[in-house]
DNA sequence: AAGATGTTACGAAAGCCTTCGTAGTTGCAA
DNA sequence: TTGCAACTACGAAGGCTTTCGTAACATCTT
C-alpha cells in the first residue's frame, strides 16, 4: 500500500529524460527544440507534449503548472533508471551475465587508452571494496 | 543492390534466438518446450510457430522443411546480433558512451573476483593491441 | 479405411507506442 | 475590444508485437 515503483521508460520517454537530465527543468517548447535538434527532422510539438503528459501519469516526470507554460522536470534519477534498463537488457540479451556484456562492449569496439585507464581504476576500487568489506568472497589465488 | 541487412530482433525473437544459439537447430516443438520451461507459464505452440515464421521472413532464421516437422536454425550470429543490440542500447541509454555503460554495469552490481580477473585480462589484451597496431593513439603517460 | 494426433498456415484480436490533428483556452498586442 | 499567437488537452489513427483460434493437411495406428 504505497507509491508504485516507477515504470520502465519507453524509447521516446528515455529521449526526453535524457534532455531533462542534461539540461534540468524545461518547458515543452524547450524540450521539443532539443529533440528536434538531436534528431534529423522536426518533432511535432504536440507529440512531445503528449508524451510528457503520459510520463506525468506514469510518474516519470513532475510538472510545475504555475505559469501558463508548464515546466517539466525528471522525477526519476539518471543512474537508477539506467541501472533498471541495464538489468533488463542484460537479462534479455546476455542471459543475465554482466560479464559477457562488458566483454562485448570492450571487445568489439575501439576503446581509448583514457577509457581503459578509467576502467582499471574502477576495477581497483571494486577489488579493494570486495576484500575489505567482504573478506569471504572468493579471493584465493 | 543486394541482400538486406538482418533486422534487429524483437524481444520474443531474441528469446528464440537464444534457444537456437544454445541448443542448435530445433523443431518448433522443441523450441516451444524450451521457452515454456524458461518462463513461468506455458507458451502457446502456435505463438512460437508464428514468431518463427515471421523470423524466417525477416531472415533471422533458416528452416529445413524436408521433414514434416520443420527444423529451424539461427541465420544470424550470436556475437554480431548482441553487438547490434548493444550499439542501439548504448546510444539510447548512455548517449553512446560505452564507458558509462561499463562503469554502470560494474559499479552498481556485485562482481566476483573471477570476473574482475577476466576483465583485467581483456584490458591487457586490448592495450597490447592498441600499442602494437596503433602506436600513435594517445599513450603518453 | 477411418480416426486420432501432430503439424503448418493464416487471420485476427488486443495491447502498446508514437504521431498528429483539432478544439479550446489563455495572454498579449494593436 | 478584437484578433493573433502560443499553449494545453484530448481523441484517434497507424504501426508493430505478441498471442491465440481455426482450418487444412499429413502421418500413424488400429
Amino acid at each position: 500500500m504505497s507509491k508504485a515503483p516507477p515504470p520502465k521508460p519507453t524509447d521516446a520517454e528515455l529521449e526526453i529524460l535524457n534532455v531533462l537530465w542534461q539540461h534540468g527543468p524545461a518547458t515543452v517548447r524547450a524540450i521539443n527544440d532539443h529533440l528536434s535538434q538531436r534528431r534529423q527532422a522536426e518533432v511535432g510539438y504536440t507529440t512531445t507534449l503528449k508524451i510528457l503528459q503520459l510520463m506525468l501519469e506514469k510518474g516519470l516526470v513532475r510538472r510545475d503548472d504555475a505559469d501558463r507554460s508548464h515546466v517539466y522536470r525528471a522525477a526519476v534519477r539518471e543512474q537508477e533508471t539506467q541501472g533498471l534498463l541495464l538489468d533488463k537488457f542484460v537479462d534479455a540479451t546476455f542471459g543475465g551475465s554482466a560479464l559477457k556484456l562488458v566483454m562485448q562492449a570492450l571487445g568489439s569496439r575501439q576503446t581509448s587508452a583514457d577509457e581503459l585507464a578509467q576502467i582499471r581504476r574502477l576495477l581497483n576500487d571494486i577489488e579493494i571494496q570486495n576484500s575489505t568489506s567482504n573478506p569471504d568472497d572468493d579471493e584465493r589465488a
